[in-house]
DNA sequence: AATACTTTGTGCCATTTGCCACAAAGTATT
DNA sequence: AATACTTTGTGGCAAATGGCACAAAGTATT
């Protein structure tokens, strides 16, 4: 079982494993057993192992999962024992919290540099980066090492930013803006959107009032 | 096809479909066939038909669907045709980003008080809102007709807040803490977690570097 | 060292999900 | 009114996904 593709849905559940056992590091604890992973997680243990033996065999039969082993395991897997750097492009409310967010910088994910098509923003001060120009988006992302583009303007302007982004080389798309973004198949796009969740949730909470 | 238990994925793109649909009323554009849809959220015209086909016979053959018909009748079908009311746990600067985020007003979704265990924060304004003591969330749930909890606290505090509003009858919790939350099988979680997005991202980045 | 547990990794089946392809029913064109 | 398109709704298959259950391999107990 090597050189199956793994499904996405496993590459999608993988950080959720990663987050469990840097949690149980944290509290001194050594092995842990899909089980255990399981109740913490929600899920059940057959799928847990079931995913990790996508990618190899880790666990000890009777035993369990050495935690620090594993969650090296699986930071390697997924390329999170390095830093990734991103750019910001749009500078607005939302895209003035995402910087301050503290939780990027945490799990080594960087934001390095800030830009705004709004040439009223350029020259601003956030934080501690200047708002850039769009045009100088493409300079700036090589010398930077940009692989990653979090897009937060407003819906209207989300594709053609998404364009230029691709344009110049960025990989991966967090995209904020309420849009279905068209990129090309080798592009990774996440989207982030409270709305569309909240607008399933209701489907829900309808039939019980 | 009536009686058939509605596939939760389904009920996920359903949003989708109304924001799309949105975006045409507002392009006066009449009617849409699934082909152009499907286009414009990339997804295939047999998946939309079907999709739809859980919940009645919306199109006209030869022709397509009525833009605003079905606009009126997905957002009806989602519970979209009203206002909910939602009340935010943790005004740290997430918390603060989610009030002054104008996207839930938009779309009817109303925070109407915010709370924080943290005695320091209590009585402080932000925004239009007093933040409240815990020890209020009962009374202001009832009063106020909320139903759906916003959850912006630190990952440690997110379950004991979670099993707080649960108590309180809350039935949809949005929990932007990195947490796997343990609900009963009536409550409705979403999750909003950019860094597990950003953690599967980089496993596809990776290669290419 | 023998017996009773525990737990992994995985073959295999059940369920879920996605979508092809086509009849039916409409519209447009000649 | 006849012919050529267009498009829906859906039966049914194909692919993806989830998880049971068991052999194998370890640990704990007697």
């Amino acid at each position: 079982m090597d050189s199956v593709e793994v499904p996405e849905v496993v590459v999608l559940r993988l950080p959720l494993y990663v987050r469990a056992l840097s949690q149980l590091t944290s509290e001194s604890i050594d092995v842990v057993s899909s089980q255990q992973l399981g109740s913490l997680l929600q899920m059940t243990p057959a799928q847990i192992r079931k995913d990790l033996s996508y990618f190899g065999r880790f666990g000890k039969q009777g035993r369990g999962y050495d935690v620090r082993f594993l969650l090296r395991e699986l930071q390697e897997i997924l390329g999170l024992d390095r830093e990734w750097r991103a750019c910001l492009v749009g500078v607005g409310r939302l895209g003035r919290a995402i910087i301050n967010y503290p939780g990027f910088y945490r799990e080594n994910f960087r934001i390095v540099a800030a830009f705004d098509g709004d040439l009223a923003q350029v020259g601003n001060t956030i934080g501690e980066f200047n708002v850039q120009p769009m045009s100088e988006l493409s300079e700036t992302v090589t010398e930077k090492h940009i692989s990653i583009g979090i897009v937060a303007v407003p819906a209207q302007q989300a594709q053609s930013v998404i364009d230029v982004l691709i344009e110049n080389n960025i990989k991966g798309i967090l995209n904020y803006a309420p849009v279905a973004a068209k990129v090309p198949m080798n592009i990774v796009v996440r989207n982030i959107d409270p709305v569309l969740s909240l607008q399933s949730m209701t489907f829900y909470l309808r039939e019980l009032e």
